[in-house]
DNA sequence: CGGACCGCGT
């Protein structure tokens, strides 16, 4: 662009000739159109030459105009730095708002040490923040996860007497969560009278980000009982979140509703986390149905689609929609390369899943993760290839974590490896995860080879450590009211009518051919002790429960903290066929769907 | 603002 034009657009920008032209009034107008040029540039190359030109042009800058070319360098979507640093300092006495934009300005481009040190050059200079300081102060406090210097901030906010605005409210609530101090973060929560909308958004994001599931749901009900229905999008988008991982199907199917009530079209995000809710809750056909009307799929829908394919055990299916991703130019990323993987482990397609990983690396350039090799350690462990396993996680280039050592131990325990289950528990042990769970797997796999004595040790062991594992349990929705059942369980008030049910179904399965399988009751009882132990597992008392309180062919729905075991699986597969009955059990990351005897993973566990 | 690998008590 060459000087004339920058200076001809000007006028044109900015004085029409029907306006009467004054030389003062006409340079006022060249100014204003020259600061518009400016803030209409593209990139940061642009607007350095448009700079440069119109300096040589000789207008004269004053501060208002140095300020706003700060904010233009700073805050746009190209934004420099280094230039606006450079703005910035010709300006003699900067005050709070150039400050603050500064410290925006870094926020925004995640130099964040950068942001605290003007702020200190602040506070150097005598210039008192004020309440647009504070909230991108606390956002570079939440990013960095510095606790200590958001506390000393948050000191500056009650000194200053600042502690009643809203987005400081909402920026502390957000850094103490960041901080993973949700103590705090409720602390001030509790604090403000008339929380706003954006208050309850600020404090269910917060629990939402730690994972903090129920306490999202219960804050949402509260917010909801105190009248405060209008939520926001992403707060919605949390909670939706919130269901998805405790399979809240009900509430779930509410929120979809309040969005199609309030927002006339979808966006793509939320259409995400809808199916990805619908999924994980067992409706993979109401998911399938809403992924295929989406007018625009992004590579997060394809993500959770391929994913939750996976989990419901449809493997071919996934490297599908995989392929079709392919076909619409979207790029994958590492995540769904997760999804693809697990698809190929969950459903035995250790050629796929090879395939696909050697493709990931050589034709996408994704340089695998440590998720990536714990899904190939899987694939071939479920597979039985247990020696194959073990040399795969010898050849990492990387340090193999907990999951992936525990991938292998799972499948030493399905094929029966006490040999190299041993060795994955040792470096299990090495890696300090001090889970329950590891001490429990190697147990019962001692309890299987009738190692009574080592049993006895790593219990022995696992108490020294202070490790105790919830008891397994089995949730199932009746009447939109969710009953919880643990083995063994007479908490219930109907427990005598589902103990006789159990009886009555005991009869009619053996009637049909079914055998008990005590080989996973990994006890040193006998074996009548056994039978009588598998007949009340959770998931059977749950079942029972269902089918006497849901009208006949109706689904039943178990949602499992732990996987089922395999009495319990054929059992299931039983009465699916007996009685009728789709059964859907969702443990902790997949499903099975049972229907006239036969189970959707085809027994592939 | 949305997506990810594994396992577990009687």
């Amino acid at each position: 662009m060459s000087g004339t034009s920058v200076l001809s657009q000007t006028h044109l920008l900015s004085a029409p000739n029907n306006l009467p032209q004054s030389p003062e009034l006409s340079f006022s107008f060249q100014k204003q159109g020259c600061m518009s040029l400016l803030k209409n540039c593209k990139s940061i190359e642009e607007f350095k030459q448009v700079h440069a030109q119109i300096l040589k042009l000789g207008f004269f800058w004053d501060s208002f105009c140095a300020s706003n070319l700060v904010v233009t360098c700073a805050l746009s979507n190209w934004s420099s730095m280094d230039y606006a640093c450079s703005i910035f300092r010709q300006i003699a006495e900067p005050g709070s708002f150039e400050f603050n934009t500064m410290i925006r300005g870094f926020v925004k481009n995640m130099t964040l040490e950068e942001a605290l040190l003007i702020y200190v050059e602040m506070l150097e200079r005598g210039i008192e923040p004020d309440n647009f300081t504070f909230p991108a102060l606390l956002k570079a406090c939440a990013l960095l996860m510095d606790l200590e210097e958001g506390i000393q901030v948050h000191g500056h906010v009650f000194k200053l007497g600042l502690e009643d605005d809203v987005f400081v409210q909402n920026s502390l609530i957000n850094m103490y969560g960041k901080c993973r101090e949700i103590g705090l973060s409720y602390a001030v929560f509790e604090q403000i009278d008339g929380k706003s909308i954006a208050t309850w958004s600020a404090i269910i994001g917060a629990h939402a980000s730690l994972g903090m599931w129920n306490e999202c749901l219960m804050l949402f009900g509260e917010m909801s009982s105190k009248g405060c229905w209008r939520a926001e999008e992403s707060t919605l988008v949390s909670v939706l979140s919130a269901c998805t991982h405790l399979g809240a199907l009900n509430l779930g199917k509410c929120i979809h509703g309040i969005f199609l009530r309030n927002i006339s079209e979808l966006n793509v995000i939320v259409e995400t986390s809808l199916i990805d809710m619908y999924i994980k809750c067992g409706y993979l056909e109401k998911g399938l149905c809403l992924f295929q009307n989406m007018s625009k799929k992004n590579q997060f829908a394809y993500s959770v689609m391929i994913s939750g394919l996976a989990i419901h055990g449809h493997g071919r299916e996934a490297l599908k929609v995989f392929s079709q991703m392919l076909e619409e130019d979207l790029s994958p990323d590492d995540v769904v390369y997760v999804g693809v993987l697990s698809a190929c482990s969950h459903a035995g397609l250790v050629n796929e899943g090879l395939q696909s990983f050697n493709r990931m690396q050589f034709e996408h350039g994704i340089e695998p993760t440590v998720q990536h090799y714990g899904c190939l350690v899987d694939l071939m462990g479920r597979a039985g290839k247990l020696k194959e396993a073990l040399d795969f996680i010898k050849s990492m280039p990387i340090k193999p974590n907990d999951v992936v050592w525990r991938s292998l131990l799972c499948a030493c325990r399905v094929h029966d490896n006490l040999e190299l289950g041993e060795i994955a528990v040792e470096k299990l042990f090495e890696l300090n995860c001090n889970n329950p769970g590891d001490y429990l797997v190697l147990s019962n796999m001692y309890a299987q080879a009738q190692r009574w004595d080592d049993v006895a040790r790593i219990r022995k062991e696992m108490a020294e450590e202070g490790l105790i594992q919830t008891a397994g349990f089995s949730l199932v929705e009746v009447k939109r009211k969710v009953y919880k059942f643990v083995s063994q369980d007479k908490s219930q008030p109907q427990w005598d009518s589902i103990y006789e049910m159990i009886h009555q179904m005991e009869w009619q399965l053996k009637f049909e051919g079914y055998l008990p399988d005590t080989s996973q009751v990994l006890l040193d009882v006998d074996e009548e002790e056994k039978r009588q132990r598998l007949k009340c597992h959770s998931q059977k008392l749950a079942i029972a429960f269902a089918l006497i309180n849901t009208s006949q062919g109706s689904p039943i729905r178990i949602t499992r903290n732990l996987r089922m075991c395999n009495d319990c699986h054929t059992y299931t597969k039983f009465i699916s066929l007996i009685y009728k009955r789709e059964i859907s059990v969702r443990d902790r990351n997949k499903f099975h769907h049972f229907k006239d005897g036969i189970c959707s993973c085809r027994d592939y566990k």
